[in-house]
DNA sequence: TACACAACAAGTGAATGCACTTCCTATTAT
DNA sequence: ATAATAGGAAGTGCATTCACTTGTTGTGTA
């Protein structure tokens, strides 16, 4: 049985139950309890989730158009499994978006948001003991990376980036060293940098060069064939 | 009333009802016969498709995703409505994505394809006084965009294309000018001499160029304000 | 006349029930 | 012993029903 998950979100007024589901799943997908590969069926879900059947549905319907999970008609849907191909293709993807992303956050990005950024990454450059490390880089780099986004100024670049940034954090913890995330975090730095000097191009390309590591990094610890 | 939707394709085994309304569906919004800023109720296309309002609700969810329609919780539906700022925004992505694909495409796109894209391009130069010339011309910029989408090799920017096509389809039926597409068909032969002569960097610039020339033409055609 | 409020109509969201499909297992025949 | 098949268990998809929310209309009052 997959460890237990509980509904996160108090359902408020206007909030669809539906919605919270999904929440919660894709939560369990982001933090590893659905590891890819689980077969989830609705009912097992909405026992434990303690509803009906019917958001738990809807959630999966939205999770599998995120790319999250694979759904066949008449069939139990199973988290996404990713072949090296996917994770190759998901990372060209990344560097195109938030490459544009960068370039344009060069301009558009403001002060307070650059400062609490460098804070951040200052914080974290001086405490690579403690014991949460790993967590803490994980809610920088999704701060990090989502704040470039916006900053683009394009709210469609913002979803899709968002988006793909969701099925990054499906997978990456999956495979990652502190070494790596040490590496990563010097190279925020130097988009950091870029940014701070206005410098498009740069940050552009710093950018770039941060998901290239990340794809050559981890394509080879993703299987060529689909199944496992 | 809506002008009547009937579901298309026969509900063939393995396949979901809520899939079939959802391309009728779709197909609506493409076609034109449900307009921007129409109210639809899950009751009333339910009643006009002879389904229950299971699959519709399921259907809506599905293009509320694809941002075809706009949902509130508790509230109707409407199908989406585009300001200027939207159009704007919507052709920043194109031109990157399409962009991309593109100059990819230039290496990657075989012969049969270049030369059948060359053939119908030709066909449509050359019958300017048909009655269904729009109708040609839609479908064979459906088919030069996805063709090269297909041709960059990479799944992930086909199917962002695809969705962004299908958000440009839903809108661009409203304000389209004979001279208009008659000129956009140049642009296309255009790129398809850089993808012939294999020449990447001109087959990119000649896609951003075409897409840049419909983003002038469209965004003031849109209000500036959501509302109407 | 204008405004507030109550009752009702209409709609969505979730739960339940039902039909059909898929998968697993046990039994039987070779 | 193994393979094929039949029957049941489990699951999904759709329809229906119920609960609750929203918007509207009409009436009463200031």
């Amino acid at each position: 049985m997959v460890s237990t998950l509980t509904i996160q979100g108090a359902c408020r007024a206007g909030k669809r139950l539906s919605d919270a589901v999904y929440e919660t799943m894709l939560d369990g997908i982001i933090s590893g309890k659905l590891k890819p590969g689980t077969i989830v069926s609705e009912v097992a879900i909405a026992r434990q989730l303690q509803v009906s059947r019917t958001p738990v549905h809807d959630a999966l319907r939205q999770l599998a158009k995120d790319g999250l999970v694979r759904q066949r008609a008449n069939h139990r849907a199973v988290i996404a499994e990713f072949t090296a191909a996917d994770i190759h293709d998901l990372y060209q993807m990344r560097k195109l978006l938030e490459g544009e992303a960068a370039r344009l956050a060069a301009k558009g990005m403001d002060r307070a948001t650059l400062a609490h950024l460098r804070e951040t990454a200052d914080m974290l450059a001086q405490n690579r003991d403690r014991a949460d490390w790993t967590e803490l880089w994980a809610d920088f780099d999704e701060e990090f990376h989502n704040a470039i986004a916006k900053a683009s100024g394009s709210p469609r670049l913002w979803q899709d980036i968002a988006r793909y940034h969701l099925l990054h954090r499906g997978f990456n913890k999956l495979g990652t060293t502190p070494e790596g995330l040490e590496h990563a975090l010097e190279e925020h730095v130097r988009i950091l940098d870029a940014l701070e000097k206005r410098d498009a191009k740069e940050a552009q390309r710093a950018m770039v060069d941060h998901l290239q590591e990340w794809q050559a990094y981890f394509v080879n610890r993703f299987p060529k064939k689909p199944g496992n």
